[in-house]
DNA sequence: TCGAAAATCCCCTAAAAAGGGGATACACTG
DNA sequence: CAGTGTATCCCCTTTTTAGGGGATTTTCGA
């Protein structure tokens, strides 16, 4: 929590104010905005950031803003506070994802789940992808032809059946499935399927 | 959509019966109720059912049935249709996984698009639990130890570490091996492998 | 208690994979 | 132009698998 960015969009300024006191207290790094556009000059943010928006503010909403976030930041969660609001935007706001919509006064403590499943989740995705990187990242050393024979591999094919598909011989292979174990320091086909369902 | 149940839970009885004449049109299928009481009297509904529910009734509110069918019919989406509701009410409906929250009065086109797709998201939660189902069957045919030997061979072990990791002969796993591949009707690895990622 | 299914092992042979060894041809890069 | 990586094939030997054949013990339900 203490590593996460949180931005804090609101143009009352006593919420405004309260909270930062609330963020200050819990030691957890806050910056405020009065005003989405505001928000929007930055021109980029840590990937662990979290918003957290009024919805009724002078030009952009803040339903619109966390449209625009879904684009620019997708890994972003966003929770609603809101004062007056519509059933309409609330919904809108729960499909578009937000994490959690509070309605003012909220307890503190509501806040603080809030917090904490918004950075919950953004751990998941970052962790996810974190993966996926080093899945891409570690088959980028297979020329492309290995990197078929490995699929096949996967997929339980053995020799001869991947010669077919691939139209080559069985002896190159053979070849193939020595080079992808080798560059990849793996010893065997187990070790192989278990990194791709990884 | 026409083997659809679609069950309608309001107490307004104009809507009831507007909805009633859309329904007819469409030539879907609704039964309809003015009370959530009056719905929970049923004592089973078809697997292909989607609940249609106002939110303000006396007694048992249409986000406490909502919670309700969470547990007993899980399969069930709800759409949730209401004239005046709290914001809290909606956030509490969509975070209860509502396909859609409407507002009367909502466009008859909204209401038909959300139709669709709670149908569509049932279709592929029933989809998916029938492909579970089928592959819990399948597998039954297997004896434990057998399907045991089929998990280490998905896993891309082979027969000397599968007998290692079950101490017993690599004799043995070989002739369970067989054994898998010959009740399931599979041709070879490759076969066995899609089946279980499927 | 009788029989079927499960769990386990053994043997033999043929086919395939694994583990080496090279070899050629092409493309791209410094 | 030399070197590196890619794509492709061939050969030889050893280890494994695949595909048959049986065989024994235990368990469990009819």
């Amino acid at each position: 929590m203490k590593n996460v960015q949180f931005y804090l969009i609101e143009d009352d300024d006593s919420t405004r104010f309260s909270l930062i006191n609330v963020f200050n207290t819990l030691g957890y790094l806050l910056q405020t905005f009065s005003s989405a556009e505001a928000f929007l000059e930055l021109t980029s943010i840590p990937v662990k950031s979290v918003v957290i928006t009024d919805v009724r503010m002078s030009e952009i909403s803040g339903i619109a803003l966390q449209n625009l976030l879904k684009e620019k930041y997708p890994q972003v969660p966003v929770i609603i506070i809101s004062g007056e609001c519509t059933v309409k935007e609330s919904v809108i706001g729960m499909k578009q994802g937000a994490v959690e919509f509070l309605l003012k006064p909220f307890d503190l403590e509501d806040l603080i789940k809030a917090l904490e499943s918004a950075v919950k989740y953004q751990n998941n995705l970052i962790e996810s992808e974190r993966q996926q990187d080093l899945k891409k990242q570690t088959l980028s050393k297979l020329a492309s032809r290995e990197r078929e024979v490995a699929e096949l591999m996967v997929a339980g094919y053995k020799n001869q059946a991947i010669a077919k598909q691939l139209s080559i011989s069985a002896d190159t292979v053979k070849q193939y499935r020595a080079n992808v174990l080798a560059k990849l320091n793996m010893l065997d086909l187990a070790e192989l399927i278990s990194f791709y369902n990884r």
